[in-house]
DNA sequence: TAAAAATACTCCATAGGTATTTTAT
DNA sequence: ATAAAATACCTATGGAGTATTTTTA
């Protein structure tokens, strides 16, 4: 309803060279170039300028990025009030979420959903964090789940209403035999000398467990590196070191190995958030999905104790 | 910027018929029904539904036209600060008028406005209040100077921002040897037995003159009927009766005629305002000329005492 | 039967792609 | 030499028009 141009624009704003924007919005980069090459016309102002072989954003460039945010909410507000009249039981509600609350998260809400409007067409959608954003942005998803990591735009950014919808804590996951495997509850930084099992360096995962060790006041030993925490049990339970794990992670039955809850200020929690497009938050659908969610947080919370 | 189909709504809600809306858009009717058929589709809401051999606005239809103002202001905003970066010298500036302002106003306006930028294109089209509006809507025209008549929208719409510019008061014409001319000031109510002169029925100006005779507590005798000032002008010069004539319209020189004054509760006036499409207001050149349009209102005060 | 809206179709303008050129690293 | 952006040119989708049908006053 809104000029797509402005989309090109705000994303050129992000990624910065024509040739990416061109990759995102599935377009050629000669159509990117063309669009912004017709808007800036129309509106008489030059929005771009050349800067070695790649292209600048011009003070009026900027300017029509941080409005056009504006126009959209406004637009966002006027779908979910138009949704209101229409037959939203035959319509559709797109998610996409990444990694645990994918898996402990997602499922149960598109149930319940389902439940509620048995016609609703639910899709469900893995990516990664910037790519929820970025189908938020293209309106190619209306609800995202997600761990907080730093791909996670600012809360103050215009674009999106996003909010804290779980804390999940990670948890230590040991072997059974192993001494510390009896305790209740202990601080990570009894755990400075062991063999640790974790993401390779990069992921906001390892980034979250340096973070975390470093602030316990050690460098951790890193023995292992696996991604999916089946493969991180399956290492933690022949004995070849131990890991993190959030709560909320479901592992395979039949591993001898055990959680033990961690304690103390350097505990590590990661933050797992709800966002959706600016504006769009009081449409029923999303409205509905966010109450839902709400409700299983706090159900959530009562099962991690 | 915004979609066209909003605008094409918009109109609809108007005008109430597909025909018509296509007549004021410059379309055929089979386009303007497929943009809207179009359009709800999109939206999965029924915007409109057959009302005889009509079609009446659905209760979504009339939400959407209401809050689709909202995203046109935030647009026009968006025009007036892009505005600012752009080569505003080059750029046009279209103005439209209705009746006297248009003689007396417009044409000082225009040229204040070459002086401060020589470059600058300034188009006038002459138009009655509604086509004033409608040119303002379709963005055919940037800002509109005319006198307020029952064809001028509410002060709250808010698809435009309009102010009062400057009040014109009707002035008694009448024959030089008229008993009356050499009076400085009179009432109204005391030319109750006169003949009259004035615009035929239905015209905005008789109906000001109209209600300002029955104000005066008479019904007044019609003896001639003209459109034109001047030609108001020259049935007085011979006698055929008297009329009322705004301050701000010139006379031909050499007619023997004299204005007088009205004074009293009943006096009319005419009530001169500028409009521009909301959100428009702080567009560099439109700001401009409402500052130039103040000035010009001042200096008519002064010249009418 | 006349007038308004909707449909079926036809056509063309323009958005987007392909191939190429330009420019800077 | 390579990579990014812009340009020239071509293609195809969708928007608008014409002709026709449907519906109601």
């Amino acid at each position: 309803m809104i000029d797509r141009r402005l989309l090109v624009l705000r994303t050129l704003a992000e990624h910065h060279t024509v040739t990416e924007t061109a990759d995102v919005l599935n377009y050629t980069p000669s159509a990117v170039s063309a669009q912004l090459r017709g808007l800036a016309e129309q509106l008489g102002v030059e929005l771009l300028k050349p800067d070695g072989r790649r292209v600048q954003l011009t003070p009026a460039g900027r300017l029509l990025v941080a409005r056009s945010a504006d126009l959209s909410r406004v637009w966002e507000e006027i779908r979910a009030e138009l949704a209101g009249h229409a037959d939203v039981e035959h319509s559709a509600l797109r998610l996409c979420g990444f990694s645990t609350p994918m898996a402990a998260i997602m499922p149960n809400l598109a149930m319940r959903l389902q439940l509620r409007w048995p016609h609703l067409l639910v899709r469900i959608e893995e990516a990664n964090p910037a790519a929820c954003f970025e189908m938020l942005s293209t309106d190619a998803a209306d609800l995202a789940v997600l761990v907080a990591t730093q791909d996670v735009p600012a809360t103050g950014d215009p674009r999106f209403e996003q909010r804290p919808l779980l804390d999940d804590p990670l948890d230590l996951l040991v072997r059974e035999d192993h001494p510390m495997s009896s305790r209740t509850s202990l601080e990570l930084a009894d755990l400075a000398t062991e063999a640790w099992i974790t993401d390779r360096a990069g992921s906001a995962y390892h980034q979250l467990f340096l973070t975390a060790c470093l602030a316990a006041g050690f460098m951790p030993n890193v023995a292992h590196h696996a991604s999916e925490w089946d493969a991180a049990a399956a290492l933690v339970a022949v004995g070849l070191g131990i890991a993190l794990i959030p709560r909320l992670a479901k592992l395979p039955a039949g591993y001898p190995v055990r959680r033990v809850r961690l304690r103390g200020t350097s505990a590590p929690v990661r933050s797992i958030i709800v966002a959706v497009r600016a504006g769009s938050g009081k449409h029923p659908l999303i409205a509905e999905a966010l109450e839902e969610l709400e409700a299983l947080a706090r159900e959530a919370r009562i099962m991690m104790g």
